[in-house]
DNA sequence: CCCCGCGTTGGCAGCGCTATCATACGCAGG
DNA sequence: CCTGCGTATGATAGCGCTGCCAACGCGGGG
C-alpha cells in the first residue's frame, strides 16, 4: 500500500505523500465534497468558492487520482484506441489526432494493437474495457468491422465510435469519407485522360474501403461505357510488397494496360517502382494513380495523383463525437439517429498522371 | 456510482454486474485475500488452492478491476510512452514494439504527444504521472533530454528508460546505438568508392543522435585526411521537406559534391528527389546515403544505402528494463550501474551509392 | 511437554474519491 | 407565522482491492 500514512505524522516537514482532495479542502476552508464540485465542474457552487478552492488545489499542486475517481464514480476518463494495421502511417496520424482533442478535454488515451485474425481479439478487446473501464472506444479499420469485437464493446455497454466501418452503419456512430464516389472520381479523372484500358489494384478486402474503391472504379467504367476485364484487377493488401507483386503482373499483360489505378498510395508507389525497373516511363508510357494521400505520394518521384483523405479531421471528428457523448449532458446514449459524419476528400492532381500519349513534365516535384 | 447493489437484491437472476473479488472468493469457497494472491501470482498458496480459485475465476469471467488495484496497492499496471515527434513512423514503431511486450506481462499502455519545445511539457507530464500513477515510462528522443520531463519524473520517483538519449548516460537506463560509430562506418564506405568532396545534411540538433551522426562523419573525414567543408555542411531538422531545401542548396554549390549523406532516410530520400529535379542521375552523377532504413529507404529509387537501426529491438528492449525493474522482484531502484544495452546496427548498402563514375545498375530495387 | 518457526490462510482497515442523502439558508406565498 | 421550494454545502457510506497483522496447523528442537 502506498506509503500508509501514520496516524501522528512526526516530521511537519515535507510529506512527500501527494495532496488529496481532503488537503485541498481543508486549505480552502469547504468541505471534500465542494471540492469535488469544483474540480469535476459541476454547478452550484459559488464563484468566490469556487475560486478560493481553485486556488487552494493549485497552491497545493493537487492532482486527482484517476484511480480513485474511476472507482467511486462512473466515469474512468480514459478512452481506448483500437487499430489493426501495425505497419503504415495510418493509424499513427489517427493516434496523433486524438490525443490532441483529449488534451483538452481531460482524457487520457489508452491504445492496444488488435490482429484482426488472431484467436484472442474477444479476450483482449474484453480485458481492456472490463479491467481499466474504458469510457470509450475509437476504432479504425479493419476492427472496425470485426464482429468479436464489437459484441464485446456492445455487451460491456462501451459506447465507441467507428473511423471508415463496413455498411453496418447505424452499429455505432462513424466517421468517413465517401470511398465509393472518390474512386469513380479519380477513374473518371484517368479516363477523362484518355485512358481506356485501365488496370486495377484492390486493397485488402477485410476493409470496407477496399471495396468501396472497387465498386466506384467499376461504376466509373461502366458509365464510360468501358469494360473492367478481368485480368487488368489484381487483389493487394494494401501493402508497399503487395503493390509490387500486382504491379508485375499486371505489367506483363498484353495489351498492357496505359494506367493503373491503385487501392492506396502504397501500392501506386510500388507500381511506379516496377515500371522504373522495368524501363517504363511514368507518366508518359503509363499513369499511375493512387488513394489517400499519404506522405509517401510526395515523396515518389513522378509525385502520385491522388484522393486525398482527412485523416486528422477524421479522428478528430470522431473523438469529438465520442466526447461529447460522455460529457454529463451527453446522456446515456446515442442520440438518434445515429451520428454520422461524412467528410470531403479532394482530388489531388500531381505529376503521375497524363494525358494517353502526353509530355512528361519535369519541374518541382512538390504540390 | 456504479448500480450500488442495494443491501437485498430482489432479483436472483443476471445480475449485470461484474463478478468482483469477492464473487470469486465465495465461489471457491477461500476468502479475498487468498483470491488476491492467485490473482497477482504471490507465493504461499497451496497448488490445489490456486487451481480451485483460477477455475472460479474462469467461470466468472473476472476481470480484476484495475482502478481498485491501484487505489489500494502501490502499482497501476500502467505504463506510459511519451514520444515527441507527431510525424514520421519512428514513434509508431516503438509503440508497437511495446504494445507487443506489455501485452504477456498484463500492463496496459497509455501514450502522451509532447511538443518538446511547447510550454506545458512539465504539467502535461506531470498530469499524467500523478493523476494515473503510471508505474513506469518510457521515452524516445528528443523528449529523452528535456530538462522539465526529466524532473518531473525524478521527482514523481516514476521509473523510466529512454531510447537515444543524450550523454547523460546514468540518469538513466537507456537503450541505444552506437550512432557516432555508425555514421563513421556509413562515411567510410562512402570514402571508400571513391568521393571525397562529400556534403553532410545534419539532424535536428535537439536529438542526441543528430549530433552523433555528425562527429562520427567529422571523425571519418578527418581520418581520412579530407577537409569538412563548412559550405557542404547543411543544418536540417529530419523532416523530408527539410532535406529538399538542404539538397538545393548543397547541389548549387560549385564544384558540386559528389555525394551526400544524410542524417536520415527521409533526408536523403529528399536529396534523391532534388537530383531527380535537376536532372542528376544517382547514383552516377551523385551518391546518396541515409540513416535508420525507414520504409522510405527502399520506396525511392534507386534504394537507399543506409544504416539499419533496429527499432523494434529498442523498443523491446527498453520495454523488458523496465518490466523487469517493475516487476515485484525488481527492488524498489534500478540496479547499479544504471542499465545501458547498445544493439547492433546494420550498413544495409544498396543502390543510391556507387563509385565515383560507377556504372548505373539497373534490377530489382528491393533488398 | 511446550515453544518456536514456517507455510498457509483469513480479517480488516483504508487507498481517494463520488453518490446519495441530509442540512442550512434565503425568499416567495399563504 | 409557517410552509414550500430552489440553491449551496456538508456528512457519510462505500467503490474493489491490497498491505499489514493475526491465526492456524504442523513439525522439530529444547
Amino acid at each position: 500500500m502506498r506509503k500508509r500514512n501514520p496516524p501522528a505524522r512526526p516530521q511537519p516537514s515535507l510529506p512527500a505523500r501527494q495532496p488529496t482532495m481532503m488537503d485541498v479542502a481543508q486549505l480552502a476552508g469547504v468541505s471534500m465534497k465542494t471540492v469535488s464540485r469544483v474540480v469535476n465542474k459541476e454547478p452550484n457552487v459559488r464563484n468566490e468558492v469556487r475560486e478560493r478552492v481553485t486556488r487552494a488545489a493549485t497552491a497545493l499542486g493537487y492532482q486527482p487520482n484517476f484511480s480513485a475517481r474511476s472507482l467511486a464514480g462512473e466515469r474512468s476518463f480514459l478512452i481506448g484506441y483500437l487499430f489493426g494495421d501495425p505497419g503504415g502511417d495510418y493509424a499513427h496520424r489517427v493516434e496523433v489526432s486524438i490525443l490532441n482533442r483529449c488534451r483538452g478535454a481531460g482524457y487520457h488515451l489508452l491504445v492496444e494493437q488488435l490482429d484482426d485474425a488472431a484467436a484472442d481479439v474477444a479476450e483482449r478487446t474484453a480485458a481492456l474495457v472490463s479491467q481499466l473501464r474504458l469510457d470509450g472506444v475509437i476504432l479504425t479499420a479493419p476492427i472496425t468491422d470485426n464482429a468479436e469485437v464489437l459484441r464485446v464493446l456492445d455487451e460491456a455497454r462501451v459506447p465507441y465510435v467507428r473511423i471508415a466501418p463496413d455498411a453496418e452503419s447505424d452499429r455505432s456512430p462513424a466517421v468517413c469519407i465517401d470511398d465509393m464516389r472518390a474512386a469513380q472520381e479519380l477513374t473518371e479523372h484517368v479516363i477523362g485522360l484518355g485512358h481506356r484500358r485501365i488496370g486495377f489494384i484492390k486493397g485488402d478486402p477485410k476493409h470496407a474501403a477496399a471495396r468501396l474503391r472497387l465498386r466506384g472504379f467499376r461504376r466509373a467504367m461502366s458509365a464510360h461505357k468501358l469494360e473492367v476485364a478481368e485480368q487488368l484487377l489484381e487483389q493487394g493488401s494494401f501493402s508497399y510488397a503487395s503493390g509490387l507483386d500486382c504491379a508485375r503482373r499486371l505489367l506483363h499483360r498484353r495489351p498492357r494496360p496505359t494506367a493503373i489505378i491503385a487501392s492506396n498510395d502504397d501500392m501506386a508507389a510500388a507500381v511506379i517502382a516496377v515500371a522504373h525497373e522495368m524501363g517504363l516511363h511514368v507518366p508518359e508510357e503509363l499513369s499511375v494513380v493512387g488513394f489517400d494521400d499519404a506522405p509517401i505520394a510526395q515523396v515518389v518521384w513522378p509525385a502520385l495523383t491522388t484522393v486525398r483523405q482527412p485523416i486528422p479531421l477524421m479522428a478528430e471528428a470522431a473523438t469529438d463525437m465520442l466526447l461529447a457523448r460522455l460529457a454529463p449532458r451527453g446522456g446515456g446514449a446515442w442520440p438518434s439517429p445515429m451520428p454520422r459524419r461524412e467528410l470531403d476528400y479532394e482530388l489531388k492532381v500531381r505529376q503521375s498522371a497524363a494525358p494517353l500519349g502526353g509530355y512528361r513534365r519535369r519541374g518541382a516535384a512538390g504540390n
